[in-house]
DNA sequence: TTGAAAGCGCTAACAA
DNA sequence: TTGTTAGCGCTTTCAA
């Protein structure tokens, strides 16, 4: 069983009686061809299927309109609503888009980063699994531009779009004040991945603009995962059963939340606002409030942005942009 | 910014002064080089840091080294899991993955089937949109071999890789009788679609084993979306309400049942059991048992077969391998 | 065991 | 407006 190449241009140029030259300029839309014999190309293209080859293409051409995404985690509803709308817009720009796993492990991220420059990719959309990425500029040091989604790299100015974590803290601890908190619970993440320290600050944020204490036995740190957050809820009920609302930074330590709780119905009057909306946010328990972060559009944008990088469009450097997610009530 | 080609096998080859028939020799693993001159050529290319041209590779051999995988949804942890499996393994086998979306929808499959083949992919692991499939037999004209998960193509024979899923179905409904159900509703799919099929035959085969009475009434139909578990939970529910145990094809389906539960707690006491483990299963406040599928191992299985045939390994033709769930008591 | 040479299918100077 | 031509970087006969 062997892979045959159908038509090539020098078919397509012998059964039009021009030279190959002249089927690539129509194949590629280029204006110095007459009329008439675009039509006459076209009709023979047309005629015999013609598909380009696009890896003699790129070959000759340097550029193979792909894109490389490079995301932590497949199963991860988050960074796969993101890449569908990156895919969107590519997509209808004539590029494709390949999707690499870098398992939230900088060694195999940088792996996977060698792997975009060997597939020659024409431009990159990161989600870093750390806050740190140096092997990041041997991409631009090759001149491919990438932008950076969801987390910013330490010391490194960048392209980057991802949500307004703070404001969207804010306005998920705001909501649990207004509600009548007078002490708001916390369990976030590692402060040097960008989400959990700007959701920290708008948390901050909040309380003292509501001028309430912070109470460090009350701020808690999970791993992201859901053991975390069944730990945290624990630690921090054992500390004060009183606690009526507690702040949790994203779905997976909330699930492990709900855990805990489902296993101690004495704390069943208990509040949780949380960042990351999804199908269930609803059917919690203890749902209070969520953060639905703008997925789909952190993707279009950051595609867009990128788009303009490869085209050398004058923008100033970096751009950092900041999505604004939506309070959802439960 | 233009993108630079470094060291090409003609820098080798005059470094090392030998042809560049030699080098791409060394590079390949080609035995009949004297073990002077492979030596010598691999360090100079560990010197130079050289790195293959994937893409004038691929045009001179016509092989790519690349596997497409053709999913319906992105954000669907299910077949996520299985893309992780696959990756997995022909990642270590020397083969990059290229995931493409079909969005559930056969004319957008048709062109990413186009793609795979414009792409040259080596082979193709499909997870198809629909029950029907013709452009699937393009790939095979094409002597591009390809493998089915999850559901299988009507009239055609096919490798594939799925879930056992009337066993799965079986145990599940089993669990229910054998903790005392004498009536299980059913909340099933589109039956055209493999696994919406087979399930129901467990079902079915599982209430006769056991001499219970099928009854239309309690039979349900829905999308595999989650409103459809919600409203065909509501007509199962108006119909008998003494209905204690349901088995539901999906999680999808089983989050909107629990949605509608959540607004009806005069049902406290019925009992789910359903396709589909997930983190937050053991949520569920009518969780009863959950059917795990192997997702990883069925995207290892189709992976491994999927090189067989690339291999053209001597194997009888179609393959199908169905994998057993769990069955996850809550 | 090694090298010379012919392309894979396409693009892009440069000429005409 | 069109054609000629020279490759892109690599693999693979064929001969030596």
């Amino acid at each position: 069983m062997k892979r045959t190449q159908g038509v090539t241009i020098k078919d397509i140029a012998r059964k039009a009686g021009v030279s190959t030259a002249t089927v690539s300029r129509v194949i590629n839309g280029d204006t110095k061809v007459s009329e008439k014999t675009r039509e006459l190309v076209d009709s023979c293209l047309r005629e015999t299927g013609y598909r380009v080859n696009p890896i003699a293409r790129s070959l000759r051409s340097k550029r193979t309109h792909t894109i490389g995404i490079l995301a932590p985690e497949f199963q991860n509803d988050f960074f796969m609503a993101v890449a569908e709308g990156i895919e969107e817009v590519l997509r209808t720009k004539g590029y494709t888009t390949f999707i690499v796993n870098s398992h939230e492990d900088p060694v195999e991220e940088e792996a996977r980063v060698q792997l975009l420059i060997e597939k020659q990719v024409d431009g990159a959309i990161i989600i870093p699994a750390a806050h740190t990425g140096p092997y990041f500029t041997t991409l631009r040091d090759r001149g491919i531009p990438y932008v950076l989604v969801d987390r910013l790299i330490e010391g490194m100015d960048e392209d980057a779009v991802l949500t307004d974590n703070r404001k969207g803290a804010f306005s998920a601890v705001e909501a649990c004040i207004l509600a009548g908190a007078r002490k708001v619970a916390f369990i976030g993440g590692d402060p040097a991945l960008t989400p959990a320290k700007e959701r920290f600050e708008g948390y901050c944020e909040a309380m003292s603009t509501y001028g309430l204490e912070l109470d460090d036995r009350l701020i808690h740190q999970g791993d992201m995962h859901i053991r975390s957050g069944y730990d945290a809820t624990r630690a921090i009920l054992e500390q004060d059963p009183s606690i009526r609302f507690l702040f949790i930074i994203n779905l997976f330590m909330r699930i492990g939340a709900e855990q805990y709780l489902a296993e101690h119905p004495e704390h069943g009057d208990l509040q949780i606002a949380a960042f990351d909306f999804s199908p269930i946010s609803s059917l919690f328990d203890h749902a209070f409030a969520t953060v639905r972060q703008p997925l789909e559009q952190i993707g279009t944008t950051a595609a867009n942005l990128l788009l303009k990088r490869i085209e050398h469009a004058d923008l100033p450097f970096p751009q950092v942009c900041r999505l604004t997610g939506e309070l959802v009530m439960h």
